[in-house]
DNA sequence: CTTCCACAGGAATAGGGGGTCC
DNA sequence: GGACCCCCTATTCCTGTGGAAG
């Protein structure tokens, strides 16, 4: 841990001063970390050429305000979809003179509803929604207008589209917002219209899609295919040549971190945020250059923090389910989980929920990637999720201490 | 082959805090 | 102020179910 007094002549003043000391001398390691961003989008896109070729064709009407074909974008994350977008977009947009023609981008997961992905559009477009407080369709309906009644040529770009329709609440309201923007400008003229470019990697999206509408979205469809490591190698190399100094990352690490990150299925994004942290922590430790511990330790440090952010925020009824899983050694039945909690809620004096509740929290606990809660049948002995922790007890023990309630459970 | 466990997980509903609109 | 809306958590009630035990 941390020396506390001195060492040697100087004291704690010293040791700090020398860190920055340390810090002016060295050059860094970093020359651009901008590069490193997950947002950057570099000059040169290697092996999406066709992508990109195929995207721009299809969206070249525009330029002529004439809509063009609504595309459908999919393949796994970190495969380059977001990105080949907002590139070619971003190109359209600079070769547009034009005011009357827009170019969206929302991201539908981010945005959380179908009301406020209506919204980030309306926004974008130049109207202001009340976030809240009128219907869908009502919202619905004005950002519609304001698009055509401004005569607007609209290309949205909607990200992580499933998120539309994936939940059978938002179901409805996420087809007909899909379904009225594919039929938009069919009949409005006035040369008002709006394309659609949609992203998903979730390929069970089109289970959730009417019909209807699902012809509708995608006249064109492009597919990302995952990187090859050979491929990451190059992506990286890239990165490395614009954001590090030279000779601060080995083709050795190169090649380590494009093993790593893209052994599973080809994800650059992944790779790219490894090469970042891997070179923050060389850089914290004043080293001038990275190595393949860097790169380790990057990984597991990546994986930590997810795990403290992903415990630390939960509620706390949430942090008691999952300190009910962390007190059993061997994975548990829903049933004693939930014995197991309402004790803890007597203990603190507080109103334990109803089973019901708890089966969705630990279902949720699940997805979060805190819990593996798998459902499985016994026969006899019913049907039920067997539930144990996902992540390292003692790690989430820890965080789950520093909750001020929890703490008082030791 | 039937029974029956121990829940899963859908549906309807409520309520409370955020709001708009007239 | 009253009608109505969104969003989220939580409750109540409910029907469904794979397979070991009998």
């Amino acid at each position: 841990m941390d020396s506390t007094g001195s060492e040697g002549v100087g004291g704690t003043k010293d040791v700090v001063k020398r860190i920055f000391e340390d810090a002016m001398r060295s050059r860094g390691i970093f020359k651009n970390r901008e590069v490193l961003n997950i947002d950057y989008i570099p000059e040169n896109i290697p092996f999406r050429e066709e992508q990109i070729k195929r995207l721009a064709g299809i969206l070249s009407p525009v330029v002529k305000g004439v809509k063009p074909s609504n595309v459908f974008l999919y393949g796994k994350t970190g495969t380059g979809k977001t990105m080949v977008a907002r590139y070619v977009a971003g190109v359209l947009e600079r070769t547009l003179h034009d005011e009357k023609t827009k170019i969206a981008y929302v991201n539908c997961r981010q945005s959380g509803t179908v009301y406020r992905t209506l919204f980030e559009i309306g926004n974008v477009m130049g109207y202001s929604a009340p976030f809240t407080g009128i219907s869908l369709s009502e919202l619905q309906g004005r950002v519609l207008q304001h698009i055509s009644s401004n005569g607007y040529r609209l290309t949205v770009i909607l990200d992580e589209v499933d998120f539309l329709v994936n939940s059978p609440v938002k179901r409805d309201a996420g087809n007909d917002m899909l379904y009225q923007m594919t039929r938009f400008g069919s009949y409005e003229g006035g040369g008002s219209f709006i394309s659609i470019i949609g992203i998903s990697n979730d390929l069970r999206f089109k289970e959730y899609l009417d019909a209807r509408v699902f012809s509708g979205l995608r006249d064109e469809e492009i597919f990302f295919p995952p990187y090859s490591v050979e491929e990451l190698k190059v992506i990286l190399r890239e990165r490395v040549k614009e954001a590090f100094v030279e000779g601060a990352v080995s083709d050795e690490v190169i090649n380590y971190i494009a093993a790593r990150a893209g052994g599973e299925h080809g994800d650059a994004r992944r790779a790219v945020d490894l090469l970042r942290v891997a070179g923050e922590i060389a850089e914290r430790e004043g080293s001038d250059a990275i190595t393949i511990s860097h790169v380790e330790e990057a990984a597991a440090s990546v994986e930590r923090d997810k795990v403290k952010e992903a415990i630390s925020s939960l509620p706390i009824h949430e942090k008691l389910v999952l300190l009910s899983v962390l007190s059993f050694e061997q994975p548990q039945n829903t049933g004693y989980i939930y014995l197991k909690y309402t004790e803890y809620c007597k203990a603190l004096g507080v109103q334990p929920l109803t089973q019901r509740r708890i089966s969705s929290i630990i279902s949720e606990l699940d997805v979060l990637g805190l819990l593996s809660a798998p459902v499985v049948n016994s026969g006899r002995y019913g049907r039920t999720k067997k539930v144990s922790s996902a992540v390292p007890r003692e790690e989430a023990l820890a965080h789950l201490k520093e909750d001020e309630a929890i703490k008082y459970l030791f």
